[in-house]
DNA sequence: GCTAGTATGCACCTTTTGGTAAGTACCCAG
DNA sequence: CTGGGTACTTACCAAAAGGTGCATACTAGC
C-alpha cells in the first residue's frame, strides 16, 4: 500500500483524474440522467467494447462515483447510476458541457484539422 | 483533408477533445492567470519535458486557445497567453476546478486504492 | 447446431501518449 | 574550455490505453 498520495497541483488536475478515460465523459453524461442497466448504457454510449466498458465502469464504480447493482438474476440484470458523490460531478461538470455543445462546430474544425495534420505527417 | 468531421455524442466529449493531455489542464491553468514566457510557463507546469510541453501548447495554439507571440530576440523571447476562445474554456473549466479543489481528498484516496491494485496485479 | 437476449472475463495485440537523450542556435560569465 | 540562461527539434523508446477475438453462463426460438 502506497503510503505517498498523488499530489495535484491544482483542482482541474484532480477532477480529471476522476473522469480521464475514453469513454468515462459519456458514461457520465447518460448516467446524470437516470440510471440505467448494462446494455442500455452501452448503446448509448456508442461503439464501445465490453472490455473497456466494463474497465471504465469498474473504475468509476471504485472511485464512488457510480453505484452498480445486481439483482442476481437470469438472464444477469445489471443497474448503473451516479452515487450522491457523481452527481456533485455532473453538477460540476454542466458549465463545461453547455461550452462543449456551444463551441461543437469550432472543436469538431479544430479536431478535424490536427487529425487531417497526422495523416500528411 | 477528410470531408467527415467526427461527430460528438455531447457536449462533454467534445470539450474533453480540446483538454485531453496530460499537461493542458496544467497550462490552461497558469494561462488562466495571465501571459507566461515559455521558461515560466514550463517551471509553474512542473516535471514536464520540452517536447511534450511544446507539442501540447502547439496543438492548443492550433485549436485557438492559446496565443503564441515570438518577439524575434536573442535569447529567445516567446509569450503564451490565452485567446478569448480561451478565457471562455477556462470559465467553463471554473466550476469543475472548484469541484476538484473541494474534493481532493477524496480523489487523491481515490488514485492511491487504483495505484495500490495496480501495484498488487 | 445456429441465432437472439442478458452481463462480464481473459489472453494477446495495436495504437496512442508521454518520455529520454541528444541536439540546434544565440547570449553571458568564470 | 566549462557552466548558466533563452526556446525549441529529432529519433527512438517505454508505458499506457483501448481494442479483438474468443470465451463464460443462463434463457428462448429456428
Amino acid at each position: 500500500m502506497p503510503t505517498q498520495t498523488r499530489a495535484f497541483t491544482c483542482g482541474l488536475d484532480a477532477a480529471l483524474a476522476v473522469i480521464g478515460g475514453k469513454w468515462k465523459p459519456l458514461v457520465l453524461y447518460h448516467l446524470a440522467k437516470g440510471t440505467l442497466r448494462y446494455g442500455e448504457l452501452r448503446r448509448a454510449v456508442g461503439s464501445v467494447t465490453h472490455k473497456v466498458l466494463i474497465q471504465q465502469l469498474k473504475e468509476l464504480e471504485a472511485d464512488g462515483v457510480v453505484k452498480r447493482v445486481d439483482y442476481g438474476e437470469i438472464p444477469p440484470r445489471v443497474d448503473y447510476s451516479l452515487t450522491k458523490f457523481g452527481h456533485t460531478l455532473a453538477s460540476a461538470l454542466a458549465p463545461l458541457c453547455q461550452w462543449g455543445t456551444d463551441h461543437t462546430r469550432e472543436i469538431a474544425r479544430a479536431v478535424a484539422r490536427r487529425e487531417a495534420r497526422e495523416a500528411v505527417a
